[in-house]
DNA sequence: ATCAAGTGATACCAGGAAGGCATCATGTTT
DNA sequence: AAACATGATGCCTTCCTGGTATCACTTGAT
């Protein structure tokens, strides 16, 4: 096999067609030169240079293979530098998990600063659970978590980026929008509910069992997806405790009640990710990211 | 400057993820290898390998910095043949890029034609994906691709080659095949499905999702290659929609089924070549081939 | 807990390749 | 014919690369 240092004698040579300047250029002396352009023709097996003791030519094969040096020497070129910024995060792959209620809000402006500080990082996004997200951060198939509590704080550090009170999602008339005082618990007891999963949604469901007293009996649908609870809202099967985003929703027959101060434990959405991190562009986005969020 | 010899032992590393074996392979012992891989990082700048005393693996950077290793690797290996055979009277070589679903049907046809045209030209043959052959277009390490949509059309110009009609592709003696009628969306709505990658193959990605109802909680496996598809489908894993001609694959214990007629959006194939044309033999081959194509 | 095995890194040495200098061979110019 | 220009060759020195022996560290078994 050729070397990178015999291509370059032999670009520098078709360029200068002068043996003499191209080693000039090369800031090395003629006769080494002249043997290394022998020993590259020997190894490719054909004649690159036409030397008429007057004057250097390119023959035919001679172009082709100035064509293929050229690139390949552009390419070589080219090579490290995109594995130097992966290594320093500054290009390369993130991938993002978040949960379907987490896209509403805060996911856009989180994108937007993320793009701000890595600009050359691509991000990649699945929209998975909480569960989905902690067990693939571990594996390693993801780099960073949109994710509500709770998870295990050995292994994951993590950042509060948002949190929002539970509202009320009821379809829009219902008597309880006439209720000139703040509702409350007794409220809605008789109320058909609409649920979150306790095994998909085990975060909603274990927060709104601790804040308000729930009939079991009262439970209509069991889901997991905020979209669908204020879907099943909008077609009258019930009442829906959702987070105060899902307000931008716009889906239409829903209206959204505030509820009484003391039921009103907070929703949280966590960034998290791995202590252990093997993504350079992880560690850089959270270097930059943790003045930016003060 | 790296040397051809530090990609070649990089790359068996990478693969062999184990020194030893490496140096076995590249029939030299494993200390100098170790020191050619330091040496390689060293001038790269970025740490490719992660040792551990115990196991050998590939950092990010490494990751990529591979695939350009291989990429050059292939580029040298190739160079010095088209040399040779232009100085041994050839007239050129024309390189064609083709996806692996393309070979099976319209490959063979199009080199008889190309052969009747520019005989006196070597044709060298690369199997990429659509994404690959246009970058590889760009740089001018392809003449000629055999691709699927989306391409920029003012960069590249095209010729509709081909386009086939998609089949359902199930497990010979599955319950489907014993259906008298034509099937329908209905029919595999609750089908565990081998879908294609988004990202690896996307136009077949988007075909599908666009021309039929797709269940996303069926998907069982995403993969990109039409063959791995039908080697799923082989091994009872779920079903596929693949291009007509993967019927000639001859893959025992899959049957394919024809769609209704409205779900059939028709798959392309094109030949695609960069508009500015450096390659003399394919300006030739164009001039000659839109005559044949009527 | 101790010992053997496996794995990558390091030390040291020998052979060879590459570059520099001097010179040659050959063709051109004056 | 003599001086010049230019690429090739001979010879020497240096540095690089690969090999052998060995170390350092981890893991798994007794």
């Amino acid at each position: 096999m050729f070397t990178f240092d015999q291509l370059a004698g032999f670009i520098a040579v078709a360029e200068e067609l002068h043996f003499g300047r191209a080693a000039e250029r090369l800031n090395m002396t003629q006769p080494p030169l002249s043997r290394q352009i022998q020993k590259l023709e020997k190894i490719i097996g054909a004649e690159l240079l036409e030397r008429d003791n007057r004057k250097v030519q390119l023959t035919n094969a001679g172009k082709t293979f100035l064509e293929e040096a050229r690139r390949l020497m552009a390419l070589a070129e080219r090579a490290p530098v995109s594995a130097r910024r992966i290594a320093s995060g500054r290009s390369g792959v993130l991938r993002i998990g978040f949960t379907a209620a987490s896209g509403f809000s805060i996911l856009g402006p989180l994108l937007e600063e993320i793009a701000a500080i890595i600009p050359d990082v691509d991000v990649d996004l699945q929209e998975l659970v909480t569960g989905d997200q902690i067990s693939r951060l571990m594996t390693g198939e993801l780099d960073l978590g949109l994710a509500r509590p709770p998870f295990d704080r050995e292994t994951f550090d993590s950042h509060l980026l948002y949190q929002e009170a539970l509202v009320l999602a009821v379809p829009a008339g219902h008597p309880l929008t006439h209720l000139a005082r703040d509702i409350g618990p007794k409220d809605f007891k008789d109320e058909p509910l609409i649920m979150h999963s306790p095994i998909q949604a085990r975060y909603f469901y274990d927060l709104v069992v601790r804040t308000l007293p729930i009939q079991h009996g009262n439970v209509v649908h069991t889901v997991s997806q905020v979209l669908t609870m204020v879907s099943l809202v909008a077609a009258k099967r019930g009442v829906a405790f959702v987070p105060h985003s899902a307000t931008l929703l716009g889906i239409k027959g829903v209206e959204f009640l505030p509820l009484p101060e003391g039921g009103g434990e907070q929703v949280e959405l966590h960034a998290i990710w791995s202590r252990r991190i093997t993504n350079p562009a992880l560690s850089r986005l959270l270097r930059d990211f943790e003045f930016a969020m003060e």
